[in-house]
DNA sequence: TAAGGCGATGTAATCGTTTCCACGCGTCGC
DNA sequence: GCGACGCGTGGAAACGATTACATCGCCTTA
């Protein structure tokens, strides 16, 4: 492959004046400049980022670290994240820790040995040994969605507190009592947050939320449905459960499917993370939605911000709930 | 952040030394290594990753262009990917073409200007600058799912054309006898197969594809929404539509479902690509599954294999039809 | 005892850029 | 007429690693 040499030697120049011909320096004269111009598509000469990145100590690239690539939620906002860093000149690396801390942890340390200008991540757990290390040698990071207590960076996510009160409310205008949550892992942001919101909401209502009606899952869809048979198996099972997030909730209907039982009628369903496919679930599932590509955007805004020298704070914006018809018929919307 | 030079003055070794040690060649005392292993984790030292892709011509990095990552396939295509990378010590760079060739087209560029090892695409249309180039300059280049034509690469596939020509029959045992289709892009590979088993199984039944059966898609939402309203604005729409990937079987349900219909009653409905949600929706969705999985890994293993310089061909998988209700009932299945 | 060989280590070239500095030359002001 | 200046360009030093080659003891062996 052609180097920068190469086009120096065709166009009959110096390596620095090919370099600053490609860099829009200016102080090249115009017949110099079309000379390079020429040697370089001759050549079909593209300039190697490695050396580049090396010599200038930018890679262009950011890392983006996120539980899980199959949850269409962070697919939503790789993808967000994705085209806003494209739009600033910035590619993105993605890792899917797949909701496992090593997993996490490997991908943060491979990141920084690439060098990325700057890491965005909805942190997994509790462990946080590469991150650490991260924030320390000085790298911009940025959570996004999930957070970590005690490591100082910026956050863009969105508060579901209020939305989750609400759901509380419609479940309880809707008649149920017995109201159970699936938890993420006990250590995510997300996790606390919600299930602490749903804890208060019920206490407002006069509601208990027994040690049994709290389940523990991970985010992914296996848990959900163990987390449905164990409810199942109660004595007396809950009327309705609210998982955490979307491949959660999966995981219920798959269990409940398999007994043959349905939605709601026999045990009514909500979910954290609104997604496309809950317009054409059995039925349409009621619904917590993050403004996902807003969380992307602003989450690469802060981070560009920071990489590239200006300052940038935590951004909040928030979640709203829409209901559909999993949780029990409201008004008049019945078919 | 230390540099090599940084350990091997703590060490009092020279660089040479500490790279010995950390790329594991023998010939370095043990008490000299136990110096630079300190020395190492006293600093904190993380090779470069940069800078020895400089020198060594190799970055680790595998780069992945898919059509659209909010296409459940082409996400769990690319977890797949990553994860075969990852165990044989690569990382993966995912570009999203969202379906555009103009956009493929950086992404490919921007992926050869980091000197990725190897290069694996899924190829959205017949426009194929920078691929063409990517080809020419020697890098190892795989197709997976979608293949170009006169582009001479290991192609990487499922053939679903016998899962077609079963499908067909399935509906005609229903009683279907007017099927209509949706394509993708009409220069995609995987359209032009698809489409053609469905022309031959209907031939082959002695059923007519008249040319208003026929709408072409963009494998996206909004033109499988597209396609489903022109269909049901014909004098007399077809039975059965068979939307060539789930994300345009997705736009038929929202039509439908905008318009007050049922599947199947007022208009069944099958896709290519099974994905976990169809088992969920309102009916469950008939499809044909292609082994996702096992594509992923043969690419990043054929791939590897060209890049470390073994040699290495084409696969070629197979898909099959998973039958559900949305095509109308079957035998015993009802609910 | 000296030559040869081998094992451990250091020196320095190299990868492909960017960029600091120096240089030559025409122009300007005095 | 001469120094200062600016402009366009080239030379060469980085960036941080890997690795071919040189070096230096020390051991073996004749």
């Amino acid at each position: 492959m052609a180097s920068i040499k190469d086009v120096a030697a065709l166009a009959g120049v110096s390596v620095a004046t090919v370099s600053r011909v490609l860099n829009a320096h200016q102080g090249v004269r115009p017949g110099t400049r079309t000379k390079v111009l020429h040697a370089v598509s001759e050549l079909g000469y593209r300039p190697n980022g490695v050396a580049r990145s090396l010599r200038t100590h930018q890679t262009r690239t950011l890392g983006l670290v996120i539980g899980d690539v199959l949850n269409p939620f962070f697919t939503e906002l790789a993808r967000s994240v994705e085209d806003a860093a494209r739009s600033r000149g910035y590619s993105v690396i993605i890792g899917n820790a797949d909701e496992q801390p090593a997993l996490q942890d490997h991908h943060v340390r491979t990141l920084l040995d690439r060098r990325i200008d700057g890491l965005l991540v909805s942190p997994t757990d509790g462990d946080v040994g590469a991150l650490r290390d991260a924030v320390e040698t000085g790298i911009p990071v940025v959570f996004v969605d999930r957070w970590l207590h005690g490591v100082d960076v910026p956050v863009i996510r969105a508060d579901g507190r209020r939305a989750v009160h609400q759901l509380v409310a419609h479940l309880h205008a809707l008649g149920h009592r017995r109201l159970a949550i699936i938890t993420g892992p006990a250590a995510t942001s997300t996790s606390t947050e919600r299930v602490g919101a749903f804890r208060e909401a019920l206490r407002a209502l006069g509601l208990a939320l027994p040690a049994e009606y709290v389940a523990q899952g991970d985010f992914q869809t296996a848990s959900g449905r163990r987390a449905a048979a164990a409810f199942l198996d109660l004595p007396e099972p809950p009327e309705v459960v609210f998982a955490t997030d979307n491949l959660m909730a999966l995981g219920v209907m798959e269990e409940l499917r398999a007994r043959g039982l349905r939605v709601p009628r026999d045990m009514a369903l909500a979910a954290f993370d609104d997604i496309p496919w809950f317009l054409h679930t059995d039925p349409p599932l009621t619904a917590i939605a993050q403004p996902t590509a807003d969380l992307g955007h602003s989450a690469v805004q802060v981070l560009t911000d920071l990489a590239e020298g200006r300052g940038a704070g935590s951004v909040t914006l928030s979640a709203r709930l829409t209901a559909r018809r999993s949780c029990g018929e409201d008004e008049g919307s019945r078919r």
